[in-house]
DNA sequence: TTTCAAAATGATAACGTTTACATTTACAAT
DNA sequence: ATTGTAAATGTAAACGTTATCATTTTGAAA
């Protein structure tokens, strides 16, 4: 492999020089600079990162923590990170916790011995301990969480308002008329999930409609215990005319529920779901949703990672992205 | 930061004693060890890697490349290729090429500044020029291929049958009873689609069943053009009674066209797809379908890595698993 | 005690960059 | 012609490791 060493060598120009045309310094003449991306050219080079990030002390590479690469709203928000970061001439180093706390710190760890610039990341369902977390900001190595924030002061982050987001979809469905609307809900450890419980609670009662324990359900794990819960409930409660799911899988599990006890949607029952994950779409009947902004989110977030790397002091900000409607064929259009 | 100077500074001893703690050399006594270990514990040492691989020329760094991590199979295979690597702390680094072959450059490229020890790679469907892999290749920098695979010689590599799969799936349904079946063709451009194909030819061949170019189909792009599409077909081939789809998402659009349609599955129609991936089982009906081994795929490819890593010498071999079939509820079940 | 090999440790030069500082060059102003 | 200043280039020391070679220590055998 070429190195500047042989650049140098080529060109009889000084390591110096041929180090500054590849960082584009201004004080080098455009005759010179020619002469050495020449030489480049000719030798093949290929700039050692290494090297440059010992020396520079920047490595040029960004970590990147979510739960899990394979799910829609992650790998969304990771093409919105890698648009915004290659274009600056980051590297990017994807990481999964598989939702667990050794995980995450295994990767912070790996981090931090890479000695990335900075960091953008979504916390595990386990997290409970931040310590190395904020071992690391106290390093000044910028961090920007998305999605799923830790409770520390002063972290920059981009976050979806779940609440919001469960508040209209539930709305939507009160606006369609129904009297009697039930939550699938999510982990309770999971605090977007709870705020999505939350948005679904408001919603009602600013609609003046009931709740009772029995309207709110975590299901999920096995599908013909899941399919009795559910008939008895209808037979508890015939006049349950709406279901908010706290994601898209999860009403795509309801449906198939639906379809066994042969319930017409959106005639007898609507269903909304969270997330506008690729298959709502594919689905009969077309699954109506919220859509989480995923790939904005990594734009806000990568953006907002640029500007902590290039400025001295880091600066923190919160940002909340607004969900958006998608209304399908799982629920009514409202007149 | 703490270095392996401050170290040796705490303990009196050479820099190099340190070094060899940390690599842990066989030349060092026990003694040493554990005050070298007691000191990085107490100063918080983490080992520079960027240092250590520029000394070394081993960045204990492994690129990975694939088309989308969005999808089922691929991100399976990253979580296979995880297990293996992280055990022997190397670092894995993932890239998309979006199916562009500018952007898999720009990923090799990128590996090679960071000095990547290896490479781990599915082709996008896009590239039909492998200079730079073979340059890789060339610079002894041990590759191996998954899935997709290049028309190179000497390339090591872990492909899924895929002609068996089709052909099991397309067996499945004739054993079923199926009269007349038809497929639902991938992009010709993917070298593996075309092997489903072949697949799906020979075991209706192998059966004495007539096939015409019009069991073959290429959709997907619009649903009510291809809802007319069937609707034709089927009302001239009455007898269809099987469908075989190059990939799960395919069958879910399919699936959504019969509904349409109102033609009841499995009892008209028998589905059958290829992948296995998660939502099948969620699904009304749940598909049956192939599955491809992709967490298999990604053990035994990065263990074929790390051989060639070990070794001096580049051994190259090619490895072929067998799909399995998963029979669900979208096909009757054989008697 | 001496001898010698093996085990343990040390000194030091790399690896390929960047960067502070020093030097040279170019060229306008005197 | 001389000076002064800015632009361009050069020198050399770092960054934190590893690895070669040299040196010391250890402890068993003679």
């Amino acid at each position: 492999m070429a190195s500047i060493k042989d650049i140098s060598k080529l060109t009889g120009l000084s390591l110096a020089t041929v180090s500054r045309v590849f960082n584009n310094s201004s004080l080098v003449s455009d005759k010179t600079k020619q002469k050495v991306l020449k030489a480049a050219k000719e030798l093949d080079y290929q700039p050692n990162m290494m090297a440059a990030a010992l020396r520079s002390g920047k490595s040029k590479i960004i970590g990147v923590i979510v739960p899990e690469i394979n799910n829609h709203f992650f790998s969304g928000v990771i093409n919105g990170i890698e648009k915004i970061l290659s274009d600056q001439n980051y590297h990017i180093i994807i990481s999964q916790s598989h939702e667990s706390e050794a995980l995450e710190k295994k990767a912070l760890q790996s981090f931090m011995q890479l000695n990335v610039d900075g960091v953008l990341m979504s916390i595990s369902k386990e997290t409970t301990d931040f310590s190395l977390i904020q071992k690391i900001m106290g390093q000044k190595i910028p961090v920007v969480f998305f999605d799923r924030t830790p409770s520390i002061d002063h972290a920059s982050s981009v976050v979806l308002d779940d609440y919001k987001g469960a508040f209209i979809a539930t709305q939507h469905l009160i606006d369609n008329g129904c009297k009697h609307i039930i939550h699938i809900a999510g982990d309770s450890k999971v605090s977007i999930f709870n705020r999505r419980r939350e948005g679904f609670i408001d919603a009602l009662k600013e609609n003046n409609q009931i709740i009772s324990e029995d309207d709110i359900l975590l299901l999920g794990t096995d599908i013909s215990a899941d399919t009795l819960i559910l008939k008895e409930l209808f037979q508890k409660y015939p006049l349950i005319d709406g279901i908010f799911g706290y994601g898209d899988e999860a009403c795509l599990y309801i449906i198939n529920i639906l379809n066994i006890l042969e319930i017409a949607i959106p005639q007898q029952i609507q269903v909304i779901g969270f997330g506008n994950i690729d298959f709502t779409e594919h689905t009969s009947p077309k699954i109506s949703t919220v859509d989480q902004k995923c790939t904005q989110m990594g734009l806000l977030a990568a953006e907002m990672l640029l500007k902590n790397l290039d400025n001295e002091q880091i600066i923190h900000s919160q940002q909340v992205l607004s969900p958006a409607l998608i209304v399908r064929e799982s629920t009514k259009s409202p007149n």
